[in-house]
DNA sequence: ATTATCTATAGATCTATAGATAATGC
DNA sequence: ATTATCTATAGATCTATAGATAATGC
């Protein structure tokens, strides 16, 4: 079936999308390609014509959804500054919604396992955020750089704990714990010494 | 073969050991029972009488990792404090030993997603940690648990990223973020207000 | 004629179970 | 007699490929 023009293309997309959500949301060793393709309206077998293996598809999808996270800190910083982008990532929608939420806290130790060139992208990408969290800093902190990728792994380790612990209290509980430990992170690093 | 005496709790040890040690290195669902109990010196049917399930075995290797990061933390915490237990933690060394460190910086995407029973002892196992971390925060430290959860938030995240990320350079230097961040936390939460 | 997708399947691996084997305790 | 472990296998699932089908472009 040849069908429309660029729908070759729709359906590729479609694929990514529906993976890059699984992948999130069960872990990307245990999504299988078949239930994938299901949800993206396909079999199996189509999956080949789109990409050259699995590895492929969780590389592009990985780096897909960090580009979306891209946009969506951009508008979240440009609303509300990093007081509201943090606030967004520690918040219970972002908690109870893995599938659609950060890459890095849904998929790290995950990531981390991955070949060499889709480690790459998510360099490329995490750096990204890193960066634009720097720039949203306040004026006079020392090593912008430093402090932001201080600040994303504790939001990240911050928002993974509230998803494994037990009991809504808790799970509560972690996200302020966090959200005041970013907080004192931000306005500990401006104009003096600290260590 | 019924061999000696205790020879079935050794087994039930052993194949507790390689997968408390797999389970990390490649993530649980990664992770099958035939490899396992092979590395262990046994063959995929002698590991039922041991476990009903693979969910038991992870439910009990996860606890059982917990319960000897509690004892090195206490160990590292009596030689050195919280500055030495928190280098211990964000070292090189534990960042490419993942096979034998944190259960969290390891598992956390992949613990949230276990069964209840499984996540409730990671819970006990966590909140344990994070008490004997509270007890060696500065005197006048208001909120220990919290600054505490703060802290390991911050130091998972840290330890996941230095995996995931490309480059030794980079590497090392979200080790130092994250130690920067953990003192910050620390220093900041003595006596006055803060937020 | 081209090609996106489908059906069917190969070959590997997964968890789990059934029944055989063999080493010990009584 | 008991039982820890082994062999063998069921039944499901995994990634990937081969060849058929059918819808479009030329």
């Amino acid at each position: 079936m040849r069908y429309d023009k660029g729908r070759k293309d729709a359906s590729r997309s479609r694929i990514m999308e529906v993976a890059a959500q699984r992948f999130r949301s069960d872990g990307i060793a245990a999504s299988g390609l078949a239930s994938i393709m299901s949800d993206a309206g396909m079999t199996n077998g189509a999956f080949y014509p789109h990409f050259q293996s699995k590895a492929d598809l969780v590389r592009e999808s990985i780096a897909s959804a960090l580009e979306t996270q891209s946009r969506q800190l951009q508008e979240a910083l440009a609303a509300g500054g990093l007081e509201l982008a943090m606030a967004m990532y520690l918040s219970s929608e972002h908690r109870d919604h893995p599938e659609t939420g950060c890459a890095s806290a849904a998929l790290l130790p995950e990531i981390a396992r991955q070949p060499a060139e889709t480690r790459h992208l998510y360099t490329e990408g995490l750096m990204k955020l890193v960066r634009q969290l720097a720039e949203d800093m306040p004026p006079h902190t020392r090593d912008p750089e430093g402090v932001a990728l201080g600040i994303f792994a504790a939001l990240i380790g911050a928002l993974q704990l509230a998803r494994a612990l037990e009991g809504t209290e808790l799970s509560d509980r972690i996200l302020a714990a966090g959200a005041d430990a970013a907080r004192t992170l931000i306005q500990q690093r401006q104009g003096g010494e600290v260590s």
